[in-house]
DNA sequence: ATGAATGCAAAGACTTTGCACTACT
DNA sequence: AGTAGTGCAAAGTCTTTGCATTCAT
């Protein structure tokens, strides 16, 4: 039998405990409800989502907690930010290498574009032009499939 | 003799008094300026920095027109926003097909890189996904060459 | 025990909006 | 002349900060 789906992400979780730890910060409840909510969305969250979903697991986490947990996991190299429209919304980083975001404007679902792919040469202009990306994955805007058929739909 | 750069930015600058107008939308002179500010900055600027230098060229231009400026040269498509550290920055965006920015953190310095080299496999990548991108360029977050010999320069 | 992390509320920063006035077309 | 565009200031939204308290180590 194959692990759940869960059971991955638990173990993700699991691990991300233990990366904090080693990196010197405490590993607090309010911090991993926000974690295991950025981690389990598959989507870029804003804040009050982020809040809203971690209240769920730890009813009285603050919204300033939630601000300075995502600096945190910024600093640690574990989550993007993408402004959509003037906000911010935060999303999971998982892979370490350079790799591209599909981001959807309208549901924010995030696809990770399979890194090899087109990152190579990109990295070759980069070393070419000196400049060092500090990203752990670059964020394309647009629209996704799903969205695209539901817009169709309402105009066809 | 080569044209100078001054005479093709104007000239530039002309081109797009021009797709205003196309587009339905009045030449002005508080846009002109924005626009020309803009065009002429070869890296991102802040709304307030757009703002100071407009007023070099029409003193009495507002904060607000900036912003509505800046909203109609990203509905053409002229101009691209970047956030970095929670910040909005505006960049010129001149060639039409999707590319990259490499924008640099530190100074903001925009280096267009050349087209060609790695977009193609990109917008196979999403054709695949069945994603589109509404996006002119995209942006990556760094540090440029420049600045990294100053930071050297400093700690060595 | 001790200081990092938290929650709340207040302060701050950036952006948008309403409205009377100006100036393109 | 008519209306899109403007400037100002007020309102709105998102984010950060100060401080007393809690909790992980």
């Amino acid at each position: 039998m194959r692990q759940s789906r869960s059971d991955s992400k638990t173990h993700a979780l699991d691990d991300l405990a233990a990366a904090l730890n080693a990196a010197g910060y405490r590993v607090t409840k309010p911090r991993l409800a926000v974690i295991e909510v950025v981690l389990r969305a598959g989507r870029a969250l804003s804040i009050e989502e982020i809040l809203t979903r971690a209240r769920r697991l730890h009813p009285q986490v603050g919204l300033a907690t939630v601000y300075r947990c995502i600096d945190m996991l910024d600093r640690i190299g574990c989550s993007q930010h993408v402004w959509i429209n003037g906000k911010g919304y935060v999303s999971a980083c998982r892979d370490e290498r350079l790799h591209y975001h599909l981001v959807c404007r309208r549901c924010h679902t995030v696809t990770e574009v399979d890194v090899a792919v087109c990152t190579d040469a990109l990295q070759q202009s980069m070393a070419e032009a000196g400049f060092y990306a500090q990203q752990g994955a670059i964020e394309v805007l647009g629209t996704c499939q799903a969205c695209r058929s539901r817009i169709e739909e309402r105009v066809g």
